[in-house]
DNA sequence: TGCTTTATCTGGACAGTGTCAAGACCAATT
DNA sequence: AATTGGTCTTGACACTGTCCAGATAAAGCA
């Protein structure tokens, strides 16, 4: 049962491509990635990824929809070790989930919003995309009391949050925030909290 | 004095990579563009671009700082068929200048503020990065009567306002934000001046 | 059991890429 | 008029993604 050695089949081909893609994404960037590259690293022919993705974009479009599911959890976590039930805070711990997950994994936060490789209308992509985007919505809804979906303002206060921190994250990542990128990591979460109260109140 | 015909040297060979350069990009984004194609586009051999700005990465960080003085127009340009003088008025307009670049120039804008092929720490890039800034900085001071730089609210409020127009138009960009990708421009507006309000009170 | 089908993986080919080095060309200075 | 220096071309190299024909092994079926 264990494959010792190599045997011509690998027998879980397709979890050591998504391992191996997301070490390289996270060393190269998308800009640098290479199908090829994760091929080797796994020990494997040029063209043996194609059966199990198709292309180069459908390996970035799997590492992209598991990133969402990482992020989601990334954001739970912060609010997991949150000692309040206080609704504001609970918000708060979200973003600062958005931000730990955006410094962990660059790359992978990239591929997932910023690049033109990946196919936005893959529905399981989409799937993963929309959980992460509900999670956000559900901290609106305990704020405000009304859900986005039914109330205008309260999904004003959706896209505000969410363009707040993701902003703040890609302009970080994007290296033109000098001011806050020389700052160790309490001072930068406390600088955060002061700027995006600005948007709950 | 007219080149007619072409004769061995090109004359501007600069300004024309940098205007085929502009437009291969619009074409095909970062991840898809190729420094064999502009000088295709321009009648040239491949390596004569390498003459004028070293390698890829040299006609990137220019384009990128010709973008930025671009998106500093487009944001002047917002400003100045503003009627009123009011600091808030002001800042909005700058906020929807931003809009309009991103949307004008979608690759572009992911070149400036996305890629890892540029590099951010080029004089020039920065330069031009820093007046747009402070144009910025200049809308704060006006609304809130102090200098960012002398403030740490105010820097605050620069960094809650840029934030929240970067991440507005990177996410309209990325198609993750559905609801408003559907909208008109008119109804995007309304409703981007309604989340922008969020934050400048 | 043995045979056939099917999924998996290999290896070679092709067109395309960025970068480097050596040479051809032209303009300007000396 | 000859030499120098900047501009551009050409050819090479290693690398990329994708396609296709084939080898291999596992699983389904007789």
């Amino acid at each position: 049962m264990t494959m010792e050695k190599h045997s011509y089949h690998h027998g879980d081909l397709r979890a050591a491509l998504l391992a191996a893609g997301e070490s390289v994404l996270a060393e190269t960037g998308v800009e640098g990635f290479s199908l090829r590259r994760v091929a080797r690293e796994v020990g494997v022919s040029h063209s043996a990824p194609a059966h199990h993705f198709g292309d180069t974009q459908g390996l970035l479009v799997a590492l992209a929809t598991e990133g969402f599911r990482q992020f989601l959890g990334t954001m739970q976590a912060r609010q997991s070790v949150c000692d309040t039930q206080d609704a504001s805070d609970l918000l708060v711990a979200s973003g600062l989930g958005y931000l730990d997950f955006s410094i962990a994994s660059p790359a992978l936060f990239k591929l997932m919003f910023g690049s033109d490789k990946v196919d936005v209308c893959d529905p399981a992509l989409e799937a993963a995309a929309a959980a992460a985007f509900d999670h956000l919505a559900q901290d609106i809804t305990r704020l405000r009391g009304v859900s986005p979906y039914e109330d205008g303002a309260a999904m004003a206060d959706v896209m505000a949050s969410w363009s707040l921190v993701h902003g703040f994250a890609s302009l970080l990542l994007s290296g033109r925030m000098h001011n806050v990128q020389e700052m160790d990591q309490p001072a930068r979460e406390a600088f955060f909290r002061q700027v995006f109260a600005r948007v709950t109140g």
